[in-house]
Order: C-alpha cells, then structure tokens, then sequence
DNA sequence: AAGTGGTCTAGACCACACA
DNA sequence: GTGTGGTCTAGACCACTTC
C-alpha cells in the first residue's frame, strides 16, 4: 500500500505514469528490467487494474515500457543507432545492414561555445567535452559528426581510450558514466558541404550534405549530449506515413 | 442490434475497428461528420461501452477519429497543406506562417510512364493526368511538383481552371472527384538541383535541394495521387522527437 | 500448474458542450 | 437539464510463458 505524489486532480491514472517516469528516471528500475506486475502496482497504489493498465497503455505508446504477453511489462532501451538507418542508408555488399565503424579524430575539453552551453541547459564557459568524430564503411567516411558533453558529468570519457570501445556511444554513457539516453530530439537540414568537412567526407566543396542535430535527454529530461552529424545525401532517405 | 463482419477469431475491438473503417471508406460517414454515440455503437453490436471505446481508441490514435469530449466522435479532415510546413518554413515578413501561391505550369494526359503506373498501381500506359506547377512565396518560387492521378477518376480536372480554385488541391479532389485523400506515405532525399528543375526554382545548378515524393491514398488504401516535390534545402528543417 | 498480460463486461460517477 | 465523452471499478475469462 502507498499513496501517490503529485497533483490530486490529474487523472489516476496519469498520477500513476508521473510516478513509474520518477522511478525510472531516479535509477529505481532500470532499462531492461520488468517492473512490478499490473496487479501488484493495483495493490500498492489501492487502483483497479483498470486503471493500472490505461497509465501502463500511456507509457508503452510514449516508448518507455514495452508489453510482453505472460512475461512482464518491461524499461525499454532504446536504439539510437537505428535513429541513423531512419535517415541514410547504409548497406554492405550484399545489402545487409551496417552500423559504420567509428574513428575518432580529437577529443578534448574546452570552455562551452555558446550555442553549445545554451543546448545543453549549462552556464556560459562551462568545461564541456568536445569529440569529433567519422563514421566510416570500410574506408569510404560516410558521416562527419561533432559530439558535446558536459565535462563533469562524461569526466570518464577523457580517461579510456574511446576507440577500443565500438562504434555506439551510448552504451558507454551507460557503463563509464551512469548516463542512460532516454529520449533525443533530432533536427534535419540539407546545406552544401563546405572546404573543411568536404574534406573529411571527401566529397568536393559544394556538394550536397544532411545535417542531423540531436540533443538527448536522460528519463528526466535533463540534456546530456548534443551532436550535429554530416552526410551525403546521396545516402540519404526518409520515410513517413502521415494522416 | 447488428453483427460484425470479418473474421470472427480477432478481438472484438478490432472487428468493430475494422467495420468502422470500412464504413468510412465507403462514404458511409464522411469526413467532418460524428460517428454514432459510443453507447449506440455499443448497443448496435451487441458489446459494452468499454470495447466500443477501446475500437475508437485505435482510430484515434491512427489519426482516422478525433475525440471531442461533451461532443461527440468525429471523422478526422487530414490536413495535408501542413506536411509542407512540417518540412519547409514558409513564412511572411512578419513570421505568419504562409500556403504559397499556386501557378500551374502545364496540365495534360499522357500514356503512363513506368513508374508512375507501378506507384499508382495502374496497368501501363493507362492514361493518367500530369499536372506541373509552382509554388511561390510573393514572386519567389519556392517549390517545384510534379503531380500524376489516374485520368479516369480525375478527368473532371482537365475540364475547369484549377488555378482560380486556390492553392490546395485535395479540397479540389474532394469536390470535382469525390475523392477523399485519407492517408499518404512520402520520402525524403536530398539532391543537387539540374538544370531544368534550378530554372524553375530560381536556383543555380548544383545547388542543394529536398525532394519529397508522396503517394496518397483513400480511406481504402487505393492510391489516388503520386507526386514529387522540389524545394530550396535552404528553407527545409523537420524536427523529429526519438526513443 | 502458476503467473503474466489481453480481452471484455456492466455498471458508477465526473467534466464538458449545448440548448 | 440532457447528452456526450472521460475516468474508474471489480470482477470474469482467455492466451501466452515459464516451470
């Protein structure tokens, strides 16, 4: 048995979801895990499974939990790297999906830019981490990507030798620095390439370039990483049912 | 008192689901109209108010119903003119969002080109409507499109001045040709602009542009429209939330 | 067989729209 | 006030997973 914060007159069932996001995002359950079954979570908040289910049914359509029929309801992870096959696509010979290898070309400390420090909710001049980055199929760099980070938090990135580590940078938030990306928001915009990451892309200067930038958040939205990635938009293409 | 068609092994939620949208596609409640009170769908088919919910629910959450509490149920108008907008920033001196202008360059039936057939799922050579036209903001033209229809169905286009009938097309299609745009599907690329289609657009060659080919279909799911879009990359910017 | 989520019921009361 | 959708309950039984 246990009563609910929050405001009293939302719903119960949003009350309930405003809950499960807190446990969520405080580390209670973690991705991956099940959480408590509907009759139990009934029992505890003194609801009806009814009800327990509408604030479940609200969390599965946002894509934090996922249903699994006799097994649990379960802390989605999400799949960022799957956010870059939504946009270009990468194929190796035989037509298989690829998630490109990752060179890193600097990583290094230095006083937030502004638009950097604003994105990332941080005081002007705060000490953020700057990697820069390519994504590459074989030897051919298909993506040219800058990545900021608060250097308190991501302090542990200066530390390892990232390249040894994999192409996907999330996972190693999640291990070295106990940060899960829970959600991120995504910008797309088309420009011509200029000399310096024409250069890196090794595409000639005016070329037409995609330009994807993602600032993801944590379960409690706090801003953890901002990034601004580059490719050709001869891999480019995206698709979308609309209503 | 009624009875559900379809197969009889799915829930019952779905089968109403189903029905309803079955009695859309057939005109049976147009666009804009309320569906019957939840209670009168329940007594109807035999089946309490909360699976009849759950069925509206699924509508609701495909975009096909919009919910309007103390009202009723409605037939959802998609509003297409706002794809653009999730796409390209048109906007006046004065930041107001804008639907440019229309100017239709040429309007003609011809045999159907291979892939158009294939799109619109049309035998080849079948005789279809193409439609090229500009977009403009003041006298800037801000896009270029390519539209082909079935020249059966919208044989009433060739017989009137479509550009006194405004901007939008799909109010034109419901009106001359009884036909109801329910859902599309459109891809994104990037390209650089050729020489025909940067003379339209004012553009030089080579310079970046976003192509959009969208394929719109009725409530049934037959396709109606195919069409490509041409716009300057440098108006584009989607936003896109991920998780 | 036991435990989980999935479907469905028959009712209650609330919040909002509209005449 | 009447009628609509919105919330919530307390059960029942089904389908699937796991032991």
């Amino acid at each position: 048995m246990n009563t609910l914060p929050g405001d009293a007159r939302l719903p119960r069932y949003q009350q309930l979801r405003d809950h499960m996001v807190e446990q969520i995002a405080n580390n209670r359950w973690r991705p991956g895990e099940a959480i408590p079954t509907e009759a139990a979570l009934a029992s505890e908040f003194q609801m009806s499974v009814g009800t327990v289910r509408k604030a479940v049914d609200v969390l599965v359509a946002e894509g934090v939990l996922e249903r699994q029929q006799g097994r649990g309801t379960f802390i989605r992870r999400p799949q960022f790297q799957s956010s870059l096959f939504r946009f270009f696509r990468f194929e190796s010979a035989n037509g298989a999906r690829v998630v490109p290898e990752s060179r890193i070309l600097s990583i290094e400390p230095l006083p937030a830019p502004s638009a950097v420090a604003a994105a990332l909710g941080l005081a002007a001049q705060t000490e953020v981490i700057r990697i820069v980055r390519l994504r590459l199929l074989g030897a051919q760099p298909v993506l040219a990507e800058e990545i900021w980070l608060a250097r308190q938090t991501f302090q542990p990135l200066l530390e390892v030798e990232l390249d040894r580590k994999g192409p996907l940078l999330y996972p190693i938030y999640e291990t070295l620095c106990g940060q899960v990306v829970a959600y991120a928001e995504e910008t797309l915009t088309a420009e011509s390439v200029d000399a310096v990451q024409g250069r890196l892309l090794q595409l000639p200067e005016g070329s037409p370039v995609v330009v994807i930038e993602r600032l993801a958040r944590d379960y409690a939205g706090k801003p953890l990483e901002w990034r601004r990635s580059r490719g050709h938009a001869q891999h480019f293409r995206y698709r979308i049912d609309i209503r």
